[in-house]
Formats: C-alpha cells, sequence, structure tokens
DNA sequence: CGCCTTGTTTGACAAATGTCAGCAAGGTCT
DNA sequence: AGACCTTGCTGACATTTGTCAAACAAGGCG
C-alpha cells in the first residue's frame, strides 16, 4: 500500500517492540486479534506471531495459583491434621504413577519460588523427585540464595545425585551453590571421621548445616528402594533397619513411625546432615508421591521436618486414612 | 447413558474438584478442550464452562514478566543512568494519557508483591496514581507485612486520601496497616506541635518512620497540580516554592531540580515523613506516568529516593532527553 | 404426585485462533 | 548486476474455542 508511511524495518511501534504492545493487549486489554491486528496496523496472522514470540520469550506466563491445590478438601484436612503451614494437593484423575508424579514436581517447582526470600539458605535433598522438581523450575532470581548440598553424593544409575540436585536448583534460582564432595557413604567409620576432619569438607560440613529451608522428599524402605538401588545400604542393611521400626528414608538416614532417627550401623559412615538437623526449620517442603511411600511420608509429617507439603490426590487420600 | 456408573451430584472426578484437573489439563499439560472432554466424560462446553470458571476463580493467572518491560532499551537507559536496581518501561503505543497512566499502574501493581519480603515495612504516599496501583493489585498475602501511611490525610475530590491509598494497598496485601490520623496541613505550626506531642500522634508518627521500603508518586509543580487542587498548598505557596526552584513534590514537600528538598512555609504545618527520611532507603519504588511530571520524576530520580521506577514509554523518552 | 425452581450440561452454530505456503523487501556474495 | 539468501508479513484455509437456547436432573413444596 503507498499509503503506508514507510515499512518497518525492525519490529517496533512508534520505535519500540511491538511484540510486548502486542502481548500487553492481548493479554492484559484482552482485545482478540482482529482489533490488534488493526490497531498495530498488521495482519492478524502477524499478531499470532507476535504472541507465539511473546510466549516463547517468556514475557507471558500463565500458571496455576496455589490456591487452587491448597483450597482442596484434602489439603485442608491433612494441614489441620499434621499443624502444616500449606498443603497442595494436585488432582491425578486416572494417571499413571508416573504421570501424576510429573504433576506434583511440577507443582512444587512453581510453588518453590514464592517459598523463598532474599538471603536464604536453602537446603536440598536428593533423588528422582527433587530432580524432577529442579527439572521444572522456571528460572528466577532470588537474589542473595545460597543452595546447600544436604547429604554427599552417590552415583546413581538415573543420573540425579545429590550434587546434581542442588547444582540443577540452584542454577535454576541464580543461587550460590555449596556442595558437599563426599560420598553419601563411605566403607568405614574411620574413613568417614578422615574426610570430616579434612579442612575443605568440615567448612563445607559446617556450610551445610547452616540453612533455614529445606526442601526435599521421602524414601519407601521396601527392598526395591532408592537407598538400596542407590548403593547407601543392601538390602541385608535395610532389612536390619525395619526390623528395628524403620518407615521411611529421609536424606539417606531411616526414620521410624514416628519420625524419630533410628541409629544403626551405617549412621557413622554416612556423609551429610543427621535427620535431628532438618527438624524444626523454618520451612520444611515435602514433596511426596506414590502410594508406597505414603508410610514414609506419614512418618516424616510426624516427626516434624516438614511445614510444606506437595502430594498427589490419590496418596493424599491414603495418607488421612493410613494415620487416622 | 447405562454404561456410565454414576451421574456427578457435585463437579468431582474420582471425589474431586474437576475443575481443577480441566484446568492443570488445558494450562499446563495444554491439551485442547476436545481430548479434555472426552478424558473427564463430558461435552466440550462444558469444558468451556469448568476453565472460565477456573479462570473467575483465580486458579488460573496469566501475566506479563516484568522481564518484558525492563529488558526494554529505555529502561535500561534511564536504568545506568540513574543507577536504579531496575526499571519498568511500559509501551504506551498511541494510548491517551489515562490509558497510558492505567497501564503503568497495573504493571506496578504486579511488580510490587515480587519486591516485598516478610516483615517488611512499605511506606506509601497517597494521589491517584498511587491509588490505581492499589486498585490493580491482585490479593495475595505477604507474611508480617506492615503498611505505613507516611503523611496525613487530605479531603480530595476523587477520594483518593493519603489514609485510603495505604488502606487499600494493606487490604489487598493482607497486610497490617498503620495509619496516620491526622490531616496533612495544619492551620498554624503551634497545631502542628501539639498534634505532634499528642500521645497516639506520636505513637503513630514513631511508627511510620520505621519503613525500609516506600512505594510513592511525584507530583508536578504547575498550577494544576495535585498539591494545589488537594488544599495542601494555595497557587501563591506553591509559586512561592516554584520560586525558590521547586521542581516537583514529594509526599507534599517541595523538591529542587536535583532533588533536595526545599524548607519553606509550609513545612512546619506540615504533618508526615520529611523527604530526608524517604531517602537512602531499601527499596523506593517510583511510579511516574505523564510528559508533565517529568522534570519531577528526574529530580526524584536525582534525590536517590528510588531504586525502582515504572514509567511510560513516552515519559522515559522525555526523562532521558530532558536530563542528559 | 405434579409442578416449579435452580443449577448443570449439551448440541449446533458463530467467532476467534492457529497453520502454512508463498510473496516482497532488503541484505550478501560472486 | 544478478543469483540467492534471510526475514517478516499476509491471505486462505483448518482447527479450536466461545455462545446460547434448549434439555435435563435434583430438590423443594403445595
Amino acid at each position: 500500500m503507498s499509503l503506508e508511511a514507510s515499512r518497518r524495518t525492525q519490529r517496533m511501534v512508534s520505535g519500540e517492540d511491538i511484540v510486548i504492545e502486542a502481548a500487553w493487549l492481548y493479554y492484559h486489554d484482552s482485545l482478540n486479534q482482529n482489533d490488534i491486528a488493526e490497531r498495530l496496523g498488521v495482519s492478524r496472522a502477524t499478531v499470532v506471531n507476535y504472541l507465539q514470540e511473546a510466549r516463547e520469550r517468556g514475557f507471558v506466563q500463565i500458571s496455576m495459583s496455589a490456591d487452587a491445590f491448597s483450597g482442596h478438601r484434602l489439603a485442608i484436612a491433612i494441614k489441620e491434621l499434621f499443624g502444616l503451614d500449606d498443603v497442595l494437593v494436585i488432582p491425578d484423575g486416572k494417571l499413571s504413577v508416573d504421570q501424576a508424579a510429573n504433576r506434583v514436581a511440577r507443582a512444587a517447582a512453581r510453588w518453590l519460588p514464592s517459598m523463598l526470600a532474599p538471603g536464604d539458605r536453602l537446603g536440598v535433598a536428593w533423588g528422582k523427585t527433587i530432580y524432577d522438581v529442579a527439572e521444572n523450575l522456571e528460572p528466577v532470581a532470588i537474589p542473595d540464595l545460597t543452595v546447600l548440598q544436604l547429604v554427599g553424593s552417590m552415583a546413581t544409575p538415573y543420573g540425579f545425585s545429590a550434587d546434581v540436585c542442588s547444582s540443577y536448583v540452584a542454577r535454576r534460582l541464580f543461587a550460590r551453590c555449596i556442595n558437599l564432595h563426599v560420598p553419601a557413604i563411605v566403607s568405614t567409620p574411620e574413613v568417614a571421621d578422615v574426610l570430616r576432619r579434612e579442612t575443605l569438607i568440615a567448612s563445607q560440613f559446617d556450610e551445610i548445616t547452616r540453612f533455614n529451608k529445606t526442601l526435599f522428599a521421602v524414601g519407601s524402605c521396601l527392598p526395591d528402594s532408592h537407598v538400596v538401588s542407590s548403593g547407601v545400604a543392601t538390602v541385608a542393611e535395610l532389612q536390619w533397619y525395619v526390623d528395628q521400626g524403620a518407615t521411611g528414608v529421609l536424606c539417606g538416614r531411616f526414620i521410624d513411625r514416628n519420625g524419630k532417627g533410628i541409629e544403626g550401623p551405617l549412621d557413622a559412615r554416612m556423609m551429610g546432615v543427621s535427620v535431628d538437623m532438618m527438624r524444626s526449620r523454618e520451612t520444611g517442603i515435602l514433596v511426596s508421591v506414590a502410594a508406597d511411600r505414603v508410610p514414609a511420608t506419614v512418618a516424616a509429617l510426624r516427626g516434624g521436618y516438614a511445614t510444606h507439603l506437595v502430594t498427589d490426590q490419590s496418596s493424599a487420600e491414603k495418607l488421612l486414612t493410613s494415620s487416622s
């Protein structure tokens, strides 16, 4: 059209980014694409492209509010029962365990940033659940955040060892990360002692004991449990703890049905925070999914490790029935 | 269908709220409404209703990220020039001043909660701009937040006096609100002194001087300015301050082109924080819109009252040209 | 028991949105 | 200059989403 004053060389409207203008009109002023096209003097198809770009560039964020899940009947019941600060129950209508787990992880990931404040020191546990949470975190900068690896690393076949989990979380939140560069378990208590006295490691230990918030999951005490498959304990060792009443695993340590730590032969060889140090912190975010972890989750809640819980609906149901 | 096990009495899927399930599938898993309808066993029209309800109930939040505005060419330039922490420049392609003002207020409202942390004490100024921000705030609970009314109230014809502004902000953020129950200006310095010595008022004054963050706007020094229309100053008084170099109004006080407070006949009769107390706080959020406020905005930025600025594109342009 | 009231669901249609091949403007290389 | 990219835009068509009147269930009530 010769009437058109001049062709845009860069996508600008009165000199600036037209993509943002389009996104504002669409998402804030809720105009339809036709009106936007008219107003910006482009075709509607172009507006579609602009909006797509705005979404891709992350200018527009669509998220579900935590209220949707914390207002859930089961969420309220669990919150009351265990005296938690907040609980999210994610619906899992007829979904497979994997899919439900993914939803829970995504919900936890969305929720996490809003629970952190500048200056926080966040202790991070490890496992598939925690890794999934990290993976679903949107990059958001939390000023002056420190992420701490609570237990030593263990090579897992799946690639989510403790150091990976904490680094990943830290990267997503642009946080300082303090890793604990030792295995989660060593062969003898003597080796453990030597390591703990090593200057560098001692200072790392010193760092990781100073945290005010935690992000963690719990493991079951079944023979196919994570604690066995990752090599922290043998089936026989696990059985020993189970015989002493072990119901769940928290940061590699065994806890009984009331959440109390169970001392045993492995503890002296383990490298990482003890369960007693996890207790009664300002904020403890427990992410828990799958039926076989329900007893462990109940134990952790009774033990007072968590102030916040994210779980799926069917776990939430079992959790309430099994603990009443 | 007789195959259907039972008809829902309440809108539940496997016992729980189907609305949330639908919203999750749509907004997180990005299924289309057909697939969702099929999966939930309802008609597509019903899914539309569910999604509408989810939006109405606030389960779904669509917002534009601050990055979209702080990445703006002008935003970066202003940030550099005045050494601010962050600047948002809101596009205002061919919009009227009122519309642009509304956009800026909405953007500021979206931004505000993310800048607040538990335990903060937020001082709030007053005026149409601040009122608009409050009005556009989504209700979000900021734990242990205190909102403070920085200056006494003044009956305005438009209904956004200082007490209304601070109360409104506090209500939206579920914060404790501390008001200052005096007029912004009284007839004589003696009355001001009497009031300031009054126990209740003295304690309010004591409270409001302890804040770490501020939300404020600036007024121009033109004869039609807010400071005159609200009755804080007469045109003659305003003129006196202008003759002394007044360029803007900040919480009822006059500042010169470099942001320095100008002492004058009104100050002893004013009830509220002084400009010196506004300076160098942890965070100062200045919301500024409209061309005639550009000089005042520049003055406030030079004076170091703000760490953050929200403004519109055309003001941003003028701001850069007029201060270089 | 029939009849109303209220709230939910639905099918058919209308509107809005997404896709994609192809065009035009501008740059780059030979 | 001409061949050949790349980028952004568009029109025509396909798909998805929104609307609304009518149908339907459930509960209250004479």
